[in-house]
DNA sequence: AAATTTAAACCATCTAGTCGGTATAGACGT
DNA sequence: ACGTCTATACCGACTAGATGGTTTAAATTT
């Protein structure tokens, strides 16, 4: 009974993704969004009493949906090792997989799209945004501080910082994708990062699999 | 004679830049600029036909001071080293001590901002873009060749993906820190650049002077 | 005299959001 | 087996204001 109107909440939302990762979302009218899920006003009001309201729970989509891959990737790279520093080898591994398989850019991220139209949401949504990247750093810098535990790496550095270097190469690779019209670049980047965690845990001729 | 129009022209243009970084393009509407500017329309329109070649004009400026910016403080480190390597240490230290000072996250970037909302601008403004990037990649990438020709990396790189990744790290570092509010985001991932770059050349232990 | 700016009216179009109405289908009492 | 009720889901005309952009005529620089 609730379900023909979670099917048009979905493609209200599937649209509206789209096209602000096409246009932005300011640039994003509603009429077009109507158009695209094949709607009407009313429907759609029925659905979200606001424009922002719908930007919300995108950006809440978004973050469990980012969260869930941050999880399932980081379960499957212990899955294949015992060693904190592989572990995070094979994590980045698994992404880099994907995304040698891309031949046209990514679409980028939702949380970017935002970013730079920032002034328009509620504090909110920010906080969506904010908690997810959050995630991803404690995550990661764990997994770190126990990997510098075992082995210390050849430069110190800050784990929180080295953490939320995995989430700047995405957004980095995903603009430089974006606007240079090549799908290549984020493989090549968090290769890059890799590298770095290699030579930083003296792991440099690792071999790095993933379950696939 | 030119002067008071070029006073002009560029008060919109920093105020619509001002603008722009906090809400996008699309949200920033025409009466924002008047109102910031303290001008009034027809003024507006005597400088810029659209507001779309308010975009390209705002393009342009940005790319020319983005180059002017990697001229500059490449030739500062070349001339404090005849390395390439160390070169790029010290390259890399200016930007960071740069972003050492900032208190409040730095508004920016202007391509990243206008990435996500590609769909609106003209095919020249996005290349004006592309071209800018792809002079910091070439630029940054014969020196990489230099120094791996000198000293043979620990692990085999591209040289044009590591010199993308320093414009990967401005963006992607810009993204976090304004979403997490936190102004020493850039600085911090800068620096784990450059101990990459140390680990490749075996440069761990080596100062990076900058001129200042 | 030319370049620059003001002021204000004007326009067509687009904007987010409103509102009254409709279709459907299951629940409920009878 | 009946009509009634109610909640969900959706429609589409409508509004009030904003938008980018134009026009015109006059003033002010340089």
């Amino acid at each position: 009974m609730a379900r023909k109107g979670e099917m048009t909440r979905k493609s209200i939302m599937d649209t509206a993704e789209t096209l602000i990762m096409e246009q932005g979302y300011s640039a994003t009218s509603i009429d077009q969004i109507l158009a695209g899920a094949g709607i009407t006003k009313g429907s759609f009001f029925y659905h979200f009493p606001t424009k922002t309201d719908l930007a919300h729970a995108l950006a809440e989509r978004y973050a469990r949906r980012d969260i869930r891959q941050l999880t399932d990737k980081m379960a499957a790279a212990e899955a294949l090792s015992d060693d904190p520093a592989r572990q995070l080898l094979v994590f980045l591994e698994q992404f880099a997989e994907i995304a040698d398989q891309w031949t046209v850019p990514y679409p980028g991220c939702l949380f970017a799209s935002f970013c730079y139209e920032a002034g328009l949401f509620e504090e909110r949504t920010m906080a969506v945004m904010r908690e997810s990247i959050l995630t991803w750093r404690d995550r990661i810098a764990d997994k770190l501080r126990e990997a510098s535990a075992r082995t210390p790496p050849r430069l110190a550095f800050d784990a929180d910082s080295l953490a939320d270097a995995v989430t700047v190469v995405f957004e980095g690779a995903f603009i430089l994708s974006r606007t240079l019209d090549d799908a290549g670049i984020v493989a090549q980047q968090l290769r890059h990062l890799q590298a770095y965690l290699r030579l930083q845990f003296g792991l440099e001729q690792a071999e790095v699999r993933t379950a696939a």
